[in-house]
RNA sequence: GCGAUAGUAGCUCAAUCGGCAGAGCGCCGCACUGUGGAUGCGGUGGUUGAGGGUUCAAGUCCCUUCUAUCGCC
């Protein structure tokens, strides 16, 4: 059986990262993928196991998300890896045909798995949906993220505790040893494989980590390790160490981040990809972000007679239609709907948070947006509190 | 009408020989950052149906009464 891919000019570059303006250390660009272009800033909603849940694709695209992240983990133990390529590959299994990223299972391994033992080469672990054991290695994780057929993949990492320096050490090692085997596991060029900086909060072991990983040219960088328990300070600092260090022609991701101001944060420092889980997951567990900053916990008994919707200034399909008297007594009646309703507003925000960013910047309007921005959510946040 | 059984938190129920009236759920809140719709944490909650008696001490024993369910005239 022959791919597209086996046909096709090496020389002729698949992906490639344009920057359109940048204002301070902020950037706005395009990245080019497969699956057409990426428009960064952008924020991009997990599909764990292969669906944003509670989300259909079209409300997905109604939203206007580009980028969506599946796991390599939770695909491989189910279905399986061989399932999603023997069916068409995850775009066609899920029917999203915009960009996608496969995250590695780095981190669920170290999350998730239960009983792991890591060394050198790789690690072994135990599923956490029937306790049957498993190994991942570098090439193991690539070559499932190739039967997957993401548009991005991610290097097979070790993601530390943040502060402990001698169990950062050994995890920066390895994930540059294991980067190396990725690099050299890869076989498909319609694929691109992001290389990941660890070392926690030192920043002597984030300057080494960026050092490595940029010395191989690869076409995206990925900040890893932040957002597991160390303070907003100190992943700031690592953030602007980390924009000085990886290169400015190529997309920086970071991973795992975050809320409306870890994103403007993130973005002023120079961060052009973000995912997280908060939005759906909060919305899962009945709880609204808003625009500037701060949450509503929707179950909570003010909102029963409350005729607003989350957010009166969000074009949303759920604050468009739908009071918080309503979301409220979905939630309270357990009807699925509240799910969909709810991550479909938090989802909205943070995509077009980044929007707005991103046309911010072009204009060279992003210092004034800020400004803007922190005014109003200071009268925001004060009046959501009376 | 007679008899049996029962009555404790919003609900379902615990409480040893008479010895500090509790749990689960609910309710009210909080947390969640490369996803377990999971979970964790904190809080509110009582005239033990009512009235009387015995006792140092009563949800528990005695009397009266009310209510519910079941059975029998």
């Amino acid at each position: 059986m022959t791919t597209d891919h086996q046909f096709s000019n090496p020389n002729k570059p698949r992906f490639s990262f344009e920057l359109h303006s940048t204002e301070g250390r902020a950037r706005a660009g395009t990245f080019h993928t497969p699956h057409g272009p990426l428009q960064t800033p952008v924020f991009a909603p997990v599909g764990t196991a292969a669906t944003v849940k509670a989300v259909t694709p079209a409300q997905l695209r109604e939203l206007d998300a580009s980028l969506v992240l599946a796991n390599t983990y939770h695909l491989y133990l189910r279905p399986g890896d061989e399932i999603v390529a023997e069916m068409g590959g995850l775009h066609e299994f899920m029917c999203w045909d915009r960009p996608m990223l496969t995250d590695s299972g780095g981190f669920q391994v170290f999350s998730l798995g239960d009983t792991n033992k890591i060394d050198n080469d790789g690690v072994t672990f135990k599923s956490h949906v029937d306790g049957s054991i498993h190994r991942f290695t570098p090439e193991r994780s690539v070559r499932i993220q190739e039967n997957l057929g993401a548009d991005i993949i991610m290097a097979f990492d070790e993601c530390p505790e943040p502060y402990d320096r001698k169990t950062v050490e050994t995890a920066v090692t390895r994930t540059h040893s294991w980067l190396e085997r990725c690099v050299e596991a890869k076989t498909r060029p319609d694929q691109a494989l992001f290389g990941i900086a660890q070392g926690g909060v030192h920043h002597d072991l984030r300057k080494e980590s960026a050092a490595f990983i940029t010395s191989l040219d690869l076409p995206g960088y990925a900040i890893g390790g932040l957002a597991v328990g160390e303070t907003k300070p100190e992943m700031h600092e690592v953030l602007e160490l980390m924009d000085g260090l990886l290169p400015q022609g190529k997309p920086r991701y970071l991973m795992g981040v975050g809320t409306p101001l870890d994103l403007i944060e993130g973005i002023s420092r120079g961060v052009d990809i973000f995912d997280c889980v908060l939005p759906t997951r909060m919305a899962r567990n009945h709880t609204v972000m808003l625009w500037y900053g701060g949450r509503l916990n929707l179950k909570n008994a003010p909102f029963a007679r409350d005729r607003q919707p989350i957010d009166e200034t969000c074009a949303c399909y759920t604050c468009s239609n739908f009071t918080r008297a309503y979301l409220r007594h979905l939630i309270n009646a357990r009807e699925m709907l509240s799910a969909t309703l709810l991550s479909i507003h938090n989802l909205h925000t943070l995509v077009h948070l980044t929007k707005a960013i991103r046309e911010a910047i072009i204009a060279q309007q992003f210092s004034k947006f800020l400004e803007q921005y922190f005014e109003t959510a200071e009268e925001r946040q004060a009046r959501e509190k009376t």
